[in-house]
Formats: structure tokens, sequence, C-alpha cells
DNA sequence: TCGAGCATGTAAATTGTTACATGATTTT
DNA sequence: AAAATCATGTAACAATTTACATGCTCGA
């Protein structure tokens, strides 16, 4: 059985607590959307393919007449869960369309590629004001230590990201200033 | 019109010079793969695309027997691409899978995060060694200042993030030796 | 002559986003 | 009473990977 990037992160969720398909599209929100995201099209259909598979089970627990189904990880999806995070082996895919236009900016004005270092950078200090609201709120998973971990690589990665695309800023007016 | 991530690059490419379908897949890998990959699958059937929309022109280039077509940028696909590359948004993806193992690690053994850890330290050497191999040969795009600034981030990026797991490992292992 | 690299392509499957649709409950 | 949020889902579309298939050319 392979799972897909979203089967595992929703197994993976209902390993620490059962929950409904919208809390975990919540936790995933809250979390792991960074370097992991999933939309609801995915996660609804999933849901039922995993508990067909018998890797997760569902309970009814509405609230008053608003239905809401419950998904809770079994044995065997436990058992599959385990085997995905103990394989140290991992994908790491990036689409970043900010380099991309970097890449080909001679084709630009210097205003231009300016303005494309600026986005970047705000980018980078938005996700840094974020992290940090995070950090110190209440933990996100109690009791967990690797949540924090993560959260911390977030962190110390988007500082580093920001300084350097404001030192690249610099540079690109230095540059600017000298050549007419 | 709206070009897909993969119209985008191999517009990008052909912008800079005449290619066959073969040479943009090398210009991008040799070049942006690491934050803008493409496969043959997209490229053929996208160069056909971009022909019936005359955003590119096809020529026959046969090396003897052995067929070729080299595909030329268009003005209509001149403009098309400068419109993408003028609009300073953009988006930015990342598939993570290292880090979302890691945010589930508290369910590893030591050893087992341990390993997470050092496979993710290993990438960034293996980038560090490719990045540098770039580096210093003869320049990738002759007389463009801004692939070199992309290449320029991936070291920067790369330096950061060995350094960055390396003591992630020390802090797991001090943690280790303290808790049995 | 054999293998590596040049060169092009298709088909199937997977994966994922977006937009739409519905309705209940809670908060303002 | 309206707006926000809770809650679930589908359909259409877009993007992408993988595996397969074919055949030429050049250097060792």
């Amino acid at each position: 059985m392979t799972l897909s990037g979203t089967a595992v992160v929703m197994l993976g969720f209902l390993a620490l607590r059962p929950r409904s398909g919208y809390e975990i599209k919540q936790a995933v929100d809250r979390s792991t959307r960074y370097f992991w995201s999933a939309s609801y099209g995915q996660i609804y259909p999933e849901l039922r393919r995993l508990a067909r598979a018998g890797l997760v089970e569902a309970e009814d627990a509405p609230t008053g007449a608003r239905r809401r189904t419950v998904y809770r990880i079994t044995a065997a999806g436990r058992d599959e869960f385990q085997a995905w995070l103990a394989d140290p082996g991992f994908g790491l895919e990036v689409r970043d369309e900010s380099l991309l236009k970097l890449f080909f900016a001679d084709l630009l004005t210097s205003e231009q590629a300016l303005a494309l270092v600026r986005a970047r950078q705000a980018v980078h200090h938005r996700w840094l004001g974020q992290l940090r609201a995070i950090d110190v709120g209440p933990p996100f998973v109690g009791g967990q230590a690797f949540p924090d971990v993560v959260l911390a690589y977030g962190i110390d990665f988007s500082e580093w990201a920001a300084t350097w695309w404001e030192s690249m800023e610099r540079r690109l007016i230095a540059r600017d200033a000298s050549e007419p």
C-alpha cells in the first residue's frame, strides 16, 4: 500500500488524536502548510479511501443537527504510518516562481528586478511574523517536542532568508547607482 | 492566455536562444531544476501547444538521419513571457517530506530521528557540491548576470542549511546523552 | 560492436487546485 | 438579522510523473 502525500499527513494527525476532516484541515493550516499543504478537495475523498482500506475508522459525531464525522486511526493505519515515518528517505520538491523570475531578470528593468526582490523579502517577513505568533502561543501539539523543532527551523530559515534578500536589495541598488 | 509553469520556463530558455526540446530539458536540469523542474512528458506536448498558440516556431534541424526540431520564440511569445516576468507576484510551493517526518518524529526512536536529520544534512552537502561545481565552471548563460545571483542564493542557502542541520544533529545527540 | 548519449514522443495514472453547492451554529 | 465559522462534499480542470517505445550517432 503506497500512501499519497495527503494520506500521510492526515494519518499523522490522526495518529495524535481522532479528528474530523475539517479539523485535519485546520491542523494542516496551522502547522505543516508551509512545507506540506492539503485542500478539502483531497482530504474528504482521501478519508473515504483510507476508511475503505481499513487504515481509519469513521464515527458519527454530530453537533446538534449539524452532521460531523470523526475519524480514528486503526492499528493497521498506525503500522502504515510508522513504516512511512521510519524510512529515512524523503522527497523534496520546490516550485519557486520568484527564483525563476529572478533567473530571467536580465530581461527586466532595474526597477522591476528590485520590485521582485522586495516582494520576496515581504514574504519572508510575513512568514516570520506568522511563525513567531505560533511560537509564543500555546504549544500546538501537547507533549510533542519535534513540532517545535520544525517551527524553530521555520523561524531560523525565515530570518536567514529575510536578511539574504535585504542584502540582495542593497547590492542591486548599489549596482544601479554605479551604472546609469 | 495563461501560461503553465512549464510553459514559462521553456519560453524563458527559448528567449535566450533557440533550442530543441532535448536542449531545453538539459538547460533546466543544469540550472533551474532545484526550484523549477520539467520532464519530457511535459516538454514535448507543451512545445506543440506553444507552437499552435503562435508563441514559438518549429524548424527541422536534423543531425544526419536523426530527426531534430529546434524551436524559436516568436514576438508574441516574447510578449507573453515579458508579461509574466514583469508581474512581481509569484507562487512558492514546497513539498518537504523530511520536515514532515521530523514534525512527527516524536513517534520515532532517537536513532531513527537522528538518521533522518543526517539524511537531510547529506542532501544539502550534495547540493553544495553540485552548485559549487557550476560556480567554477564556464558561465551557464553568457552575459547574463541574474543566473549567477540565483546560483549564489543556492550556494548560500545550502551552506546555511547544512550548518543548521549539523547543529540540530548535535542537539539531538546531547539530548540523548542526558536522557537515557 | 557495444554502450552512452542524442532525440522524440505517447498513455496511463496520479495528484492536486478551484469553484461550486449545501446547510447548521455561533457570534456580533 | 447578518456575518463568520463549522462542516461536508462534488465536478471540472490542470499539472505532472512514470513507464514505455523507438531509433540514430559517436566514441571507446
